[in-house]
DNA sequence: ATCACGAATGAGAATCATTCCCATCAAGTG
DNA sequence: CACTTGATGGGAATGATTCTCATTCGTGAT
């Protein structure tokens, strides 16, 4: 017999990202559990970052399940925060488990933020001025954000 | 008779800031109170972006009166919102009140924030960038966030 | 399979930053 | 001076996030 499907359908977290997280949270002894997957799948199948609250909605996680997870995610590297509009930090996958690098489009009006992909040139050059930066400050370089702040077309248009 | 010093000393608003910012306050019926005045003194004489409460114990001026003020000032544009690296967000003076376009070094160590002056080449670089994705995405761009994230010397060598 | 132990969980309390409320005060105008 | 409107500030209210702690789960060892 077909068990009943659930509401909302879960999203599934991919193997290949189940695989490599996998193994930084063994490394700090950390486990992939059901509910880990389940923050993450949210995270995944998302197209823009997440805010906790969001993922608590998308996951059906319990809050303070979520909140802890996402904070030991965050320092292991896994998920990266991003700062959105007011409303609260927001969550994506960390560059090396996402597909690719990319920068924010954050609207300043609703606090949506949603993704899109810089130029080879642009990212050659930053690329370089960072590692100038580098060397003159004595900062150690972890990464860079590059984002676009400006109303999306709905709220532009409204 | 001299007067007493005061135990901080509190920092001057420069005239020419103090003239411009008066006429935008005038242009939305707000005026330049002596609050406001210590509000943006604060901020303009700290060389990186300054939290609400770095703002209160600077100022003196009460938190409430603070959080005020912030809002309207950010709202006509002489502020400008810095997201940090947790503890709230940072405000400094906007691009045109401020000497000087620059962007952020963020230490996600111990928060603070410095600014640091990017090359020509890569502003041009960034604003074409921008311009076209005014063109395909529908995105009115108001602006670009360009922040380093790492850690500081000190943060580094502890 | 069972045990032992550290990891994980979750409900609610506690914190922290920020916003709101509102009675009161002060500046500019006629 | 009286009026109108902006400004203030103490404290309550909110919202997001973190903490606490008793309980449960998972995994390796026996």
């Amino acid at each position: 017999m077909a068990r009943s499907r659930p509401a909302v359908p879960s999203p599934q977290l991919s193997a290949p990202i189940a695989a490599a997280v996998g193994k930084v949270l063994a490394a700090h002894d950390l486990r992939l559990t059901a509910h880990r997957r389940a923050v993450l799948a949210a995270i995944e199948a998302s197209h823009r970052p997440l805010t906790a609250d969001e993922v608590v909605r998308e996951s059906g996680v319990p809050t303070s399940t979520v909140y802890r997870n996402l904070a030991e995610l965050v320092d292991i590297g896994v998920v990266a925060r991003v700062a959105g509009a007011g409303g609260g930090d927001r969550h994506e996958l960390a560059e090396p488990y996402s597909q690719h690098h990319h920068h924010h489009l954050v609207c300043t009006d609703c606090g949506i933020v949603t993704d899109f992909d810089p130029s080879r040139q642009l990212e050659r050059l930053i690329e370089r001025e960072v590692a100038a930066l580098l060397e003159h400050s004595g900062f150690e370089v972890s990464h860079h954000v590059f984002d676009v702040r400006g109303r999306c077309r709905e709220c532009a248009s409204r």
